[in-house]
DNA sequence: TTTTTGTGTAAGAAAATATAACATATTATT
DNA sequence: AATAATATGTTATATTTTCTTACACAAAAA
């Protein structure tokens, strides 16, 4: 549930990624021109991937790989995402609110904190424990 | 078991982790400096945090609020790895290899790779799932 | 009181990343 | 076949981020 909120934290600079990945600083970012990854942006406009970009990114490498183009992908992903069908639209009040990025780290934050104030002293396991099973 | 792989990769650069903490760069230099944490190094210098080493910090950085200087903390962690005693030595070839980064982003990117000819297609789950419970 | 500790801040250098433009091989289209 | 579109490489230049080093200083310790 709140482990949407790690898998979209903004984390990673491009260049991890291109590691993480076997991509090219080129390929990620026409991937992104064509609306394919949204990877957030620092103040000073530097990419930060989270952890369901670099997921993303390794679909799109696969599906390319199998000989799929950018549009094919294209339509995957939008298949894939049931957009809110129009006959049954979502009260503009229900929406969560949408968080900065800056925001979401806070929470991460609080989170861990939170976490270790159980397991740290006790278990001797440190606060990101949880984001591995 | 493997996560312990994960949770050692060197993926954020200091910026996030000022973030994910809230120190400022001189002092997570400075606990570095005085050995509390050792994040590994780009090639061109710039330090890569871990998983575990932003663990790290937030335990630092909570010994510290409770007044617990550097020197305490130091023998803190120190009471805690307790290393292999000097009457047991461990057999060099017994020792597990040392990775360097790039050989451990090639694992994980082999391990996400791996997991996704499993989940992607069939149960539509991204591949850093593994990452989180 | 003097020293040590922990942190702030500033300067200058180097690394990483940004965008834009041009090149080009491969694949589609006409 | 000729032409156009797609996907990626490469290069140039600008900007951001991080690095180290040095100096300053308040708070704590000696």
């Amino acid at each position: 549930m709140s482990s949407n909120i790690r898998r979209s934290m903004p984390l990673f600079p491009i260049g991890i990624v291109m590691q993480l990945t076997e991509l090219s600083a080129r390929q990620i970012r026409y991937y992104e021109e064509h609306g394919l990854i949204s990877p957030a942006r620092t103040e000073g406009n530097r990419r930060l991937f989270s952890f369901n970009d670099v997921d993303r990114l390794l679909e799109i490498k696969e599906l390319i790989e199998q000989g799929v183009n950018l549009a094919g992908i294209k339509q995957i992903f939008a298949a894939r995402q049931p957009t809110t069908p129009p006959d049954e639209p979502v009260a503009e009040k229900v929406k969560k609110p949408d968080l900065t990025d800056e925001e979401l780290r806070k929470l991460l934050r609080a989170e861990l904190i939170q976490a270790g104030r159980f397991n740290r002293a006790s278990l001797r396991q440190g606060d990101m424990a949880r984001f591995f099973h």
